[in-house]
DNA sequence: CCTCGTCTACGAATCGATTCGACTCGCGGC
DNA sequence: GCCGCGAGTCGAATCGATTCGTAGACGAGG
C-alpha cells in the first residue's frame, strides 16, 4: 500500500498524489477529491522511512534520559512527560536513549545513524563526551543543565546556586545559626553534576555572608540513604537546627530520621529545599520548597529545540529558572536553646 | 557522507562496501580493511531511513505508555526501564507514544507512518480499540495485560486474582474476620481495566471461600486518596483488621492514614498487597507483598515481540506472572477483641 | 589448450516517497 | 490568428542503502 498504488487507482501519476496531500502545487478539485476518497477507503498512510530519506528529516527527536539503573526521580519523570506532551503537539516523535556516555549503543545509533532530527540531552555534566559528539555530528540539541562553556550551547537549566542560597537566607532569617546542606551523592559531584556543585556554592556563599555555620553533606538518591544521612548529621552536629535539601529521592529517608529522633517539624527542626511539587507535598508538614518547573523545562527544551533543527546557525538561546519558593509547613523559627 | 563517498575513497563500488559490511558476500581481506579503514576515519554510519525503506523494517519498537496526565507509577517505570534495557541489548530503539486510543495522534503517526516493527502496548483495556488497529495494520504487538480474548493475542500479565486470593488467605490464616480490599479508582474499573477486574474477584471469591467477611474500596492512585481510603474504612467498618491493597501509588496514604488513627502495624492492622518493590519497602513496617516482576515482564514483552516480528503467524505466546509474596512484617496476628 | 568452478567485484534495479522540469490544454489579449 | 500565461498533470531524477545477476581473473583438472 504505497503511493503508486493509490495513483493507480485513482487514476493519477504518483507525483499528482504527493501534491495533492502536500498541497505544494495545485491540483483540480475533482482529482483531489477522487485520490482522497480512494485514501480515505485505503487508510493510506506515507511511509516515514521514505520521506525520511527524501526530505532528510526524520520529524523524530532524541530524549537521551539517565541510564535506566538509576532509578528516575519524579521530575525528571514529569520532565520526560512534557516533553512528550511539547513533540506531540509539533507533531514529533520521540526516541528515547538510556545513555550515559557518547560510547554507548543505543546514543550511537540514534546519533550516528541520523535517526533523529535533534536531541535532549537530559542530565548533562560540565564536561560531556555526549555535547561534544553532538557538536561533531552537527546535530542540533539541547542540554538540560549547563556545560563549562554554557554560551556555546543551547541549554535549559535550574538556578540551583540561587535557589540553595534562598533557602538558607530563609532560614537564617528565622533564627537557625547552624545549617546543613543535604546534596547529592558524592558520586555525582565527583563527576561533575553542574546541580550538585552549584547547590554546594549557594549554600556555602549564603552561610559565609550571613556568618553562620554551614555543613555539606553528600547523600544518594534513596529513602535509605537520606535517613542515614540525617542521623549522622544529628550525630556529629547536634546543634544543627535546620537543613537545607537539593535531594528529593532522600526526602522520605530524612522524615523518617527526623520522626524517630523525636524532633517535630518545624518546632524543633526547619526543612527547606527544592523538590518536585510531588514530593513538597509528601512530606509531612508539606515542604516549604522551590518546586522545580519540570513540565515548563521540559516545553522549553522541546520549543528551542525545534528553534535549532529550523536555524542551526542561530545563536544558541538559554533560559536559567529560578521558581520562587512556596512557603509551606516545614520552616519555623530556630527552637530556643535550653 | 553516504555509502558512495566511502566507495569513491576506498576506490571500489557501492556494493563492495555494503557487503564488506553486513558480510552477506565475500569480500577479500585486503579491501575489506581499505574499506573499514576510511570508514573509520570519516566515523560513517549507514543512514537509517535509507536502510528501513529497503529492507522494510525500522528496528525500531514502538511503546505505547499510559496518557501523561497520569503519572506513571513506579511498576509502570521499572516496566519502561527494562523494556529499553532489553531493547537496547537487541541492538533495537524505542519510540515513545503516550496514547489512551487509537485515534491518539502520535499513536497513528507511528502504527499508520509503518515508523516501528512492533508495538508493545501498557495498561491495555479488557476491550481496547488500539489493539483491533494493530491486529488489523497487521503490525505485530505484545499487550502488557490481557484483552477479553487472550487466546488470540500475545501478552504478559501478573495474575492479580491469584495474587488477591493468597494475600486474603494469608490474613485470614492470621486469624483477621473483616478485611478490606483497598482497589484502583472507580474510573479504572470502569473503563475495563483488568487488574483491578481480577483482584475485585480474587479478593471475593476468597473471603467467600474462607466464610470472612470483605469490603471493596476504590481509591485514586495518590497518597491522598489512599488516606482518605483508609479513613473511609475505619469509619465506615471499624470492625475491619486487615486490608489487602493492590494501589501501591496510596501506600504512603494509607500508611499515614493508620499511624494518625493510632493503629500500629501489624500489631493493631495488617496490610498484605501486590506493589513494586520500591513501594513495598518504602512502607514502615515493610509491607508482606507480591513484588510485581515488572523487569522480568518488560525482558520478556521484548522477547516476545522480537519472536512476532521474526513469525507473524506463529501462534502468539503469553506469560502469566505469578510472583511470590514476600512475607515481610506488615502483617500479623489478628488483634484479640477487647 | 579448453573448460569449469571459485573468488571477487561491479552495475543496475529496488524500496516509497518528494520535487523539478516540461508538456498539454484552454483562454484572454493584441 | 498567434502568442503568452496559468492551471493541472506527468515523467524522471533523487535520497542512501541492499541485493540480484553477472562478469573477469585465476587455478585446477581433463
Amino acid at each position: 500500500m504505497n503511493i503508486g498504488e493509490i495513483a493507480r487507482r485513482s487514476g493519477v501519476s504518483r507525483s499528482t498524489v504527493s501534491y495533492a496531500l502536500s498541497g505544494k502545487r495545485s491540483v483540480s478539485e475533482a482529482t483531489r477529491q477522487r485520490i482522497q476518497s480512494v485514501i480515505d477507503e485505503l487508510g493510506y498512510r506515507p511511509n516515514a522511512a521514505a520521506r525520511a530519506l527524501k526530505e532528510g528529516r526524520t520529524r523524530t527527536l532524541g530524549l537521551v534520559v539517565p541510564p535506566v539503573r538509576d532509578r528516575l526521580t519524579f521530575m525528571q519523570l514529569d520532565f520526560v512527560a512534557s516533553v512528550m506532551a511539547a513533540a506531540d503537539r509539533a507533531d514529533l516523535d520521540v526516541l528515547l536513549s538510556p545513555a550515559a556516555d557518547d560510547h554507548d549503543r543505543s546514543f550511537e545509533r540514534i546519533v550516528g545513524g541520523r535517526r533523529v532530527d535533534g536531541v535532549i540531552l537530559m542530565e548533562v555534566r560540565l564536561k560531556d563526551p555526549r555535547v561534544e559528539r553532538l557538536r561533531d555530528m552537527g546535530l542540533p540539541f539541547v542540554t538540560i543543565g549547563r556545560t563549562t562553556r554554557p554560551q556555546d550551547t543551547c541549554w535549559v537549566d535550574v538556578d540551583y546556586a540561587s535557589l540553595a542560597e534562598r533557602c538558607t537566607n530563609h532560614l537564617v532569617d528565622l533564627g537557625h545559626r547552624h545549617l546543613a546542606l543535604v546534596n547529592r551523592s558524592a558520586e555525582l559531584v565527583a563527576s561533575g553534576y553542574g546541580p550538585a556543585h552549584r547547590a554546594r556554592e549557594g549554600f556555602n556563599e549564603a552561610v559565609a555572608r550571613r556568618g553562620v555555620e554551614g555543613f555539606e553533606f553528600c547523600c544518594a538518591d534513596n529513602a535509605a540513604a537520606g535517613e542515614s544521612c540525617v542521623q549522622e548529621i544529628l550525630r556529629t552536629h547536634p546543634e544543627v537546627t535546620a537543613a537545607v535539601t537539593v535531594n528529593e529521592a532522600a526526602l522520605p529517608g530524612v522524615q523518617r530520621a527526623l520522626d524517630r529522633a523525636g524532633l517535630e517539624i518545624p518546632a524543633r527542626f526547619s526543612v527547606a529545599g527544592v523538590a518536585a511539587r510531588y514530593w513538597a507535598e509528601q512530606f509531612h508538614p508539606e515542604l516549604t520548597a522551590a518546586d522545580v518547573p519540570a513540565a515548563d523545562m521540559g516545553a522549553a527544551a522541546v520549543e528551542f529545540l525545534i528553534g535549532r533543527i529550523a536555524e542551526p546557525d542561530s545563536p544558541p538561546p538559554h533560559h536559567l529558572f529560578t521558581p520562587p519558593i512556596s512557603l509551606r509547613n516545614s520552616t519555623g523559627p530556630a527552637p530556643t536553646p535550653r
